[in-house]
DNA sequence: CTTACTGCAAAGGATTTGCAGACTA
DNA sequence: TAGTCTGCAAATCCTTTGCAGTAAG
């Protein structure tokens, strides 16, 4: 039941320019507990202060440059049309959205550990996924 | 306005107000080899003459007036963020995205069929899920 | 220094909405 | 007929882009 909150600083991707706001970004994704959206990484900016006269566009052009570097997942979840980010750790993760109350609630593995998968189409070369589940969480239902 | 020689393919869901225009949507849809944005929709239309002067708002308001309804489900593709559209029928499917030219490779089952899911919290009633996979096709790999 | 990155504001694209008139049940 | 649905256009919301100044290596 214990759980480790040392928050250890991860290392900055290698390949990549590294500015203060492209930092700020990084930092918010890599100790976030979920997917958040591009306000909701601005927004915490500003909150810790990590800078000034931040534009929004900036993280946006951030997390542009982070996914095609393959280093965060974009995804747009069910019921909300605004983008959610999330950087792309050692053990990759699901959730499962609550449909009344928007709440993210994670799965405990990734279901396709132990699934293997096939398209019609023999030829295709899968490289990743993307699962979510739907529902209702204890309060909503 | 007068009826046009619609083929009949599916039956009208029962506790929706049928309208030209809803019906219209309803038939590209149901016959639809594969999830489709609001302007193909819209374009389908106009092309089968299915009648005329439509508005895009309205092909959204009966989208959406679906979707409630649990008859449609919308997705978000990766590298692409403009919704999707699919009826649901009585198998629900799954596809493969071809990141790089973005084509639809259906998969030959749902991979959970046979996967029981767990969320952290027992107490998450699932009721939907929403798998996609990512990577080369035949010709792009 | 050189080139890439940023802020700002304006543009873009997808989706939604207000309103008066049209249509379904 | 009553109340819903629609067309139209304007409004929103999220995201991207052009440009000139600024900062990283």
């Amino acid at each position: 039941m214990s759980e480790k909150n040392i928050k250890e600083s991860a290392e900055w991707p290698e390949g990549i320019k590294k500015t203060r706001q492209r930092e700020a970004v990084f930092q918010i994704l890599v100790n976030a507990e979920e997917p958040l959206s591009a306000h909701e990484i601005y927004r915490q900016i500003e909150q810790q202060e990590l800078g000034d006269g931040y534009a929004i566009s900036t993280v946006y052009r951030a997390l542009t440059v982070f996914e095609e570097n393959d280093l965060v997942v974009k995804s747009t979840l069910m019921g909300d049309d605004t983008a959610v980010y999330a950087w792309k750790k050692e053990a990759h993760k699901h959730y499962a959205i609550c449909l009344k109350c928007h709440k993210l609630v994670p799965l405990q593995s990734c279901p396709f550990e132990h699934v293997d998968m096939h398209t019609k189409d023999e030829d295709f070369q899968i490289t990743g996924h993307k699962i979510e589940l739907y529902g209702y969480c204890k309060q909503c239902k």
